[in-house]
DNA sequence: GCCGTTTTCGGCCCGACTGTTTTCAGTCG
């Protein structure tokens, strides 16, 4: 996980990237600045914790950028930065989240008219104080004052859930008027966490233009050209649709599928080459009429004598030297899946009953486990054992009824304060599968926090360890933990971690996963459904997984029902003795 | 400011769209 240092690193250097290119410095500079800044986000270890060698050898990070580096760790700051900031207020960097504000035009308006906020900008935009500056017309001061009314700004981000429905309506919507080959690509198709916007496909002709903008969803069309369509849906989210040939389909599914990195390190390799490579295909330097490859993105790998790269591990973080020598993972796939072992019931907090969900399940799945929260989650009804036992012998009676499918009762039971489970040993023996999770007494000490997980962890009937650092996206931070320590000690007990496939949850994070298969440990997919629509959440479980490059082998998910019962079983003897 | 199977200097991804123009600069992905 990065850790909070680096972050601050990366900010320091983001920030001097924008007011560089304010001052107007060397373009390529600015682009130094953004690539260190963004390596640094990404990178795992404490940057403070690195020699200075480990930190150059690091993809974009130089001598220069090293004492930047070091500047900041020890002062916050560093001189190149101080003097810009002497120059200009730390506030006109707000102005480039409005769309179509860059740099050059934050400029003129700071030169001008002393611009330096939302709110200054906004005031001129209105009075018509803008258009006394050459080069700001009607178009440019209406887009401000909307932009800022509708607090559209670029930095707003989504749950994966929001932007794949909005992204499936779109799609249909196209495929409606008579085009087949519609996809999605974008951080959508990579399976981020959250998604900034939805790009979208089309293998198709320029008038599918005016078709675009009649979607009724469109809040507004930001551009509309023979090629590219820009739009914000109602829900604000922004789509892009590009309009593109069949033989240029897989370089522009490739193109836009990104990430931006990977993008740039592909095209750096065809250069070198002696290719050229773009959206409309790969050429040979100097006869861009004629494409080597383009149809399909498998083309184009194969043509850079790559293997094929899946888009979960476009992120330039590896995966092109491991594609040339050949060494990408076989990453699972939603067909190697052949169970869920957590969701909720309308006994606590979800929607179905008991019966609804066999009924939908036996027909997706070879086996399942229906889980429900326990005590003390009162606000949830949480189950005691009794109402366990009873709800799992009412289960168990459908078996007669379904008789192709293999299923059981889990609980997910809460972990104490002290550590120690919700349920005593005796009764812990007779529940199937146990999923241990904490909800409460977030705010405890680091230390304590850390020492309540791996007791619980240690635990002979911890068979599985749910959502361990708490976190939702875009609304509660993870558990301060130390994370190493509590991986490092999970390895004794071979814990099993759930990836939990919650939209907001996504936990553990893909960091995390692949930390925990470093280690050699197994992990389990969930839905976390709390609604039958909810089950496809396990996609999203899968997409992180892949993004980790997770393998058949790795998860337990992939195992029939009853190598998942002895694995169980195994793992609680062993810690028994 | 970074980087090197063409290089320690001279490159650095590149095309689409908009707005304000009259041939193009700025922004964006």
């Amino acid at each position: 996980m990065p850790s909070s240092i680096n972050l601050k690193v990366s900010d320091v250097l983001y920030k001097m990237s924008l007011l560089g290119e304010i001052e107007g410095i060397n373009p390529f500079k600015v682009r130094a600045y953004k690539k260190a800044s963004e390596v640094i986000k990404m990178l795992e270890r404490d940057i403070s914790l690195l020699s200075d060698d480990e930190i150059l050898k690091i993809n974009g990070i130089g001598n220069n950028m090293l004492k930047h580096i070091k500047d900041i760790i020890r002062d916050g700051t560093f001189p190149e930065y101080e003097k810009l900031l002497r120059k200009y207020p730390i506030s006109l960097l707000d102005l480039f989240t409005i769309p179509g504000l860059g740099a050059k035009r934050i400029k003129i308006l700071y030169e001008k008219l002393s611009i330096d906020s939302k709110e200054k900008l906004y005031k001129a935009a209105k009075n018509g104080d803008l258009s006394l500056i050459e080069g700001f017309g009607e178009k440019i001061a209406k887009n401000i004052i909307d932009s800022i009314e509708r607090g559209i700004t670029q930095q707003k981000r989504f749950l994966i859930s929001e932007a794949m429905e909005s992204a499936k309506g779109l799609v249909d919507y196209i495929r409606s008027l008579g085009y087949s080959r519609v996809e999605y690509a974008g951080s959508l198709r990579r399976g981020k966490e959250t998604i900034g916007d939805i790009d979208i496909l089309v293998e198709g002709n320029e008038n599918l233009s005016e078709d675009i903008v009649k979607y009724p969803l469109i809040e507004k069309v930001i551009a509309k050209g023979s090629t590219k369509v820009s739009i914000i849906l109602k829900n604000s989210i922004q789509c892009d649709i590009r309009i593109v040939k069949p033989e240029s389909f897989g370089a522009a599914l490739c193109y836009f599928t990104g990430s931006k990195e990977h993008n740039i390190a592909l095209r750096e390799l065809a250069l070198k080459n002696g290719f050229v490579l773009n959206e409309y295909g790969l050429f040979k330097k100097g006869k861009v009429d004629k494409a080597i490859a383009g149809r399909s993105e498998e083309e184009i790998y194969k043509a850079l004598n790559l293997q094929y790269i899946p888009p979960e591990l476009r992120e330039n973080q590896g995966e092109i030297e491991l594609a040339m020598k050949g060494r990408i993972p076989k990453l699972i796939e939603l067909k190697d899946i052949k169970g869920d072992i957590h969701c909720h019931t309308n006994m606590t907090d979800g929607a179905s009953s008991i019966y609804e969900i066999v009924e939908y399940l036996s027909s997706r799945y070879e086996w399942f486990f229906i889980g429900d929260h326990s005590i003390p989650l009162h606000f949830v009804k949480g189950l005691d054992f009794r109402k366990y036992l009873d709800s799992r012998n009412e289960l168990l009676k459908l078996r007669e009824k379904f008789r192709k499918v293999d299923f059981d009762r889990s609980i997910e039971l809460e972990v104490l304060k002290d550590g120690s489970f919700a349920f005593g040993e005796e009764e812990l023996g007779k529940i199937a599968l146990v999923i241990a999770a904490a909800h409460t007494s977030a705010k405890m000490k680091k230390e304590e926090l850390t020492q309540r997980i791996i007791k619980a962890l240690s635990n002979p009937f911890c068979d599985v360890f749910a959502h361990l650092s708490q976190r939702l996206l875009f609304q509660r931070e993870e558990l301060d933990l130390d994370y190493d320590l509590v991986f490092q000690k999970a390895k004794d007990f071979n814990s099993v971690f759930e990836v939990n496939g919650q939209p907001d949850r996504l936990d553990l994070k893909s960091e995390n996963i692949r930390k925990v298969k470093s280690l050699g440990l197994k992990v389990i997919l969930s839905s976390d459904a709390h609604s039958l629509e909810q089950f496809s959440y396990i996609e999203y479980a899968l997409k992180n997984a892949r993004r980790a490059g997770v393998q058949k082998e790795d998860v337990l998910n992939t195992y029939s029902y009853r190598e998942l019962n002895e694995f169980f079983q195994e793992n609680r003897k062993r810690r028994m003795k």
